[in-house]
RNA sequence: CGGGACGUAGCGCAGCCCGGUAGCGCACUUGCUUGGGGUGCAAGGGGUCGCGAGUUCAAAUCUCGCCGUCCCGACCA
């Protein structure tokens, strides 16, 4: 491609709007402009460069599976069926027909592929299937933010597996762990693999594939040294140990005027939060439900709803919780409830001792409450893991980073295929529903999580295999024979050879080419310059900013000897 | 949905507090110049000041309403 025929709208400046390294990039570079809130249109270098994205993905989903095209539009009928017409609420893009027909537009294909499923299979035989397509997705974002990273349109790959049983539902599961490693790794990208929260959908197990940078909105707590790897909507952990004072005082109220938060009450009781016990008040369902924790810990939603069996649940209102426990927040406790609750502790209280909790009465505490002595809780992990609690695998010390997800696989269950009918005969012929697996790829995450991996203050460079040229050709100065002749000949000797290349033919300064070289994600550019006439040319590494002189017979070395 | 900020030429901004009919840099056009990291000179083109109403002799500027965009939080199978 001739540069000086192509659409590039590169920008000196970064646009007003935007915060994050990749989201300032894609628009300054010409990849992407806006067209409202969370809707962005691809210029001709994001396309190339996210058809190279989708061609890996499809080319390796083939390996275990068929692709279809679905319709974006879909009947209200089949999410009801799902209960995700429900359960979607607001992030569900809504519209009806002439005829006041609802349909929507789909975040995910579930239901459609579960509809094909019921209507079409109804053997076992036909079993194991893998279903997979790559289209576009809407989801109304209440904030769509940070460039192409969450946003109300975008495209999706994803897949579904239809199994006779849980062995081989393992299977399908396995097949697309192995298949979305070799997608990112030709996608050249650095990624962690991490146990995933499955999900108020009732999944039973899950990975995310994320790639760290302080842009993403998932938090992974990681071990160095084990390579234990968990979002940290799963991830467990050992909290720091901690000795209680060893004492046969009995419990004891004690009155805390304003002491309403943990800060303020270990204030003034001169005591470390964590020998306080934070106590939290949920309806669950219709019900309260008291949920303790160390005070210096915070309780994770995610835990949360697993420890509460799936059900809805919500924080409780303060005057709910007054007529549950008989205090205001900030008073509440586990002992001398005003009604029965439920009450359930994190386990890093078990074994502790002696703790101060509160009164459940206005402005009162009670010291020296010993779990499993002065209340019988139930056990649960609802713990939100901090940085530098121990490893549960290894007890190595966590790390806790941001990360961005660009993959997911899960076991989805029997909800989508029980809902919609699908129904095999099995061996025996008896009618069974198959189970599925629901398995998905953000394919503009993989640009944007690319670009956050690898920028500076100049632009950014791709990886070569999905970067939307592979090379750039940057004559100096057109007005000189020797190299625009130079410039010409490689742009035909590198395009014979099959590779995607830009010359940079347009009347402009040296300074202002290299400046758009460097900033539009083209992993290697050859300078064609001073020595052109000696047939000598620079072969520029852009992510080492390292530059080599080879002559021209040299260059296809060169480039394949650049590492990635 | 709660909190905050912003909206003036394609982009980045000033002007608004203190009302008098719009300016700077970049980009763009033409000519000359220059030619290894956004050359220099000269001459140009381009704006319903987000939209609507109000106050006023007069509104980018003051008042009210609406819309849009971004950030923090909530939310995010």
């Amino acid at each position: 491609m001739r540069w000086s025929q192509s659409f590039i709208p590169t920008l000196r400046e970064a646009p007003a709007d935007a915060e994050v390294a990749s989201h300032i990039l894609l628009v300054r570079a010409g990849y992407i402009r806006q067209l409202a809130a969370g809707l962005y249109s691809y210029l001709p270098l994001a396309w190339r460069s996210l058809l190279k994205i989708q061609a890996i993905v499809r080319q390796e989903m083939d390996t275990i599976g068929q692709e279809f095209q679905l319709p974006a539009l879909h009947p209200a009928e089949l999410w009801q069926a799902s209960g995700r017409w429900e359960l979607m609420g607001g992030n569900l893009f809504r519209l009806k027909d002439r005829w006041q027909r609802d349909l929507c537009l789909g975040m995910t294909e579930e239901e459609v592929m579960a509809a094909i499923a019921a209507r079409e299979l109804r053997s076992y035989k036909q079993l194991p299937q893998i279903w997979y397509q790559i289209q576009p997705k809407f989801r109304d974002e209440p904030r769509p933010r940070s460039g192409l990273l969450r946003v109300r349109e975008f495209i999706m790959k994803d897949a579904y597996s239809f199994d006779v049983d849980e062995a081989g539902l393992d299977v399908s599961y396995q097949k697309h762990d192995r298949v979305y490693r070799r997608i990112f790794e030709r996608c050249g990208l650095r990624y962690v693999a991490v146990e995933a929260h499955s999900g108020a959908m009732g999944g039973s197990q899950s990975q995310e594939f994320v790639v760290l940078g302080e842009a993403g909105e998932d938090m992974v707590a990681l071990c160095q040294a084990c390579g234990y790897a968990a979002n940290l909507e799963k991830a467990s952990a050992v909290p720091a140990p901690f000795a209680d004072p060893d004492t046969a005082a009995q419990p004891e109220r004690f009155p805390t005027p304003n002491a309403r938060t943990i800060a303020e009450l270990a204030a003034f009781t001169g005591e470390p939060a964590a020998r306080l016990a934070k106590s939290l008040v949920y309806i669950v369902g219709d019900k309260p439900v008291l949920v303790l924790l160390r005070g210096d810990d915070e309780a994770s939603e995610a835990k949360l709803g697993t420890a509460f069996g799936g059900a809805e649940f919500r924080p409780a209102h303060p005057e709910e919780i007054l007529a549950a426990t008989g205090a205001p927040p900030g008073s509440v406790g586990p002992v001398q409830l005003a009604t029965p609750v439920r009450v359930l502790a994190d386990q890093s209280l078990r074994g502790r001792r002696n703790l101060t909790v509160g009164g459940n009465q206005e402005g009162f505490h009670i010291r020296h409450v010993t779990p499993g002595l002065h209340f019988q809780p139930e056990w649960v992990d609802v713990r939100e893991v901090r940085g530098g609690d121990a490893c549960p695998k290894c007890g190595q010390p966590l790390q806790v980073s941001q990360a961005v997800e660009i993959g997911h696989i899960f076991k989805l269950g029997r909800k989508y295929s029980q809902g919609l009918g699908v129904r095999v005969l099995d061996a025996a012929g008896q009618e069974i529903v198959p189970i599925m697996g629901s398995y998905g790829i953000g394919i503009e995450r993989i640009l944007t999580a690319a670009i956050e991996q690898n920028h500076d203050a100049n632009g950014f460079w791709l990886p070569k295999a999905i970067a939307p040229f592979e090379v750039v050709i940057t004559p100096t100065n057109l007005a000189d024979p020797a190299v625009a002749a130079l410039a010409q000949q490689l742009y035909n000797d590198l395009r014979a050879q099959g590779r995607d290349v830009l010359l940079d033919d347009r009347e402009e300064r040296p300074g202002v080419k290299f400046k758009d070289a460097d900033l539009i994600g083209i992993p290697a550019r050859i300078t064609v310059g001073k020595k052109a006439a000696a047939g000598v040319v620079e072969v520029v590494d852009r992510a080492h900013r390292q530059t080599i002189e080879v002559s021209t017979a040299d260059v296809p070395t060169a480039l394949a000897e650049m590492p990635e």
